[in-house]
DNA sequence: GTCTATATAATGATAGAC
DNA sequence: GTCTATCATTATATAGAC
């Protein structure tokens, strides 16, 4: 079946560059991810027309392939960061973390939407956690679940690009370690607070009343 | 004077590269560097060797630029996030700025030991604060002091990376930007709390006791 | 010290055979 | 659809004149 063949052929150069991708950045050449799905780097060419076109779709399916695991798992996900975490164990899914990283790295578009729906799934969260008198309600819900998804993922981020798995397909493991040194002062933090008292809140809570 | 025209046009290369990073990454050409300096790129190659080598000064200099500016400031900086938000309003430390944030996005040697000297100055800060009652104290300062620390810079790099200024040179209104949506989240969270109980601390404080 | 000219290597992309 | 061969560009780095 030629056109089978075809659309398998796509599919591995498309997953060979998402591995590559994610472990060596997107740096990494047109002729890595053609001999990762062994084929010719002509052939990369053909199906994608350029490297940016071959961007284009990894981000793309990265995307989507996230977003349909999110659907598995709703209401099973509190902040962007674990869920990262969960995805990272789980072997299949270590490549797109992985590329999602890298493109938080980057900046891509990719990136910045991925964050974004974070944000937007977080804000309904937050809200539910609220309601339930989990969370204490805040001044400002949109700026404190933005901080809070910015904070949890550039934390992770910023830790996996400094301390970088020897054999970048354990980055499993160092997302794990991360999670693990940080999951405790994260509830502290979170339970407990930091501060004793601060004026600054009390400025920040009533604005030029007193 | 032979030693000083030299040590002015190393210099002026020097700094112009620093320029060249955090506004292009560290992916900007040699070329772009003695453009910069307007030397020629074989002068560039003739002072340091490599482009490696280029970078290992840039390195070194930025650092100790830093280290320096910190000493002038003792006991006024509270976190790694806030020195910065400081620097990039001074034009004069603008490009250092930029320079570490392109250093900790790309994992480099100089971003890995910015945000040491960070964890270190934080900790030191932090024990004080506790000490004097501003702060609660903690289960485990050394984690807490490193996630405070990670999640701060780590924000702000995300926050930069991921919604970077129209022409680079306005990086510091985007940290300005970024730390007048955060700092009231941040106060926030850090006096509050999150949370308003959590099962899983009790057990992070009382590890296997009950 | 500084420049011009060039060597060398790698990359994205194209052309055309099969 | 797939490959081989090659082009054009761009980068670091070198050599040697001034």
């Amino acid at each position: 079946m030629r056109l089978v063949g075809d659309l398998r052929a796509r599919a591995r150069i498309r997953d060979a560059a998402v591995g590559r991708f994610a472990v060596d950045g997107f740096g990494a050449t047109v002729r890595a991810v053609a001999a990762d799905a062994s084929v010719s780097p002509g052939l990369v060419m053909h199906h994608f027309g350029s490297k940016a076109g071959l961007r284009r779709e990894c981000d793309e399916h990265v995307l989507a392939l996230i977003r349909e695991a999110k659907a598995d798992r709703i209401g099973q996900v509190a902040s962007g960061a674990s869920l990262l975490e969960t995805f990272a164990s789980v072997d299949e899914f270590a490549p797109l973390v992985g590329y999602i990283l890298r493109s938080m790295q980057e900046g891509g578009a990719a990136g910045r939407e991925f964050v974004e729906h974070m944000v937007a799934d977080a804000q309904v969260y937050t809200a539910e956690a609220v309601a339930a008198g989990v969370a204490r309600p805040s001044q400002d819900e949109a700026a404190r679940v933005r901080y809070l998804v910015l904070s949890s993922l550039g934390a992770l981020l910023l830790s996996v690009t400094l301390d970088p798995p020897d054999d970048p397909r354990d980055l499993a493991a160092t997302v794990r370690r991360f999670f693990d040194e940080s999951s405790g002062p994260m509830l502290e933090l979170f339970t407990d607070g930091f501060l004793t008292t601060d004026h600054m809140l009390d400025e920040y809570r009533q604005p030029r009343t007193t």
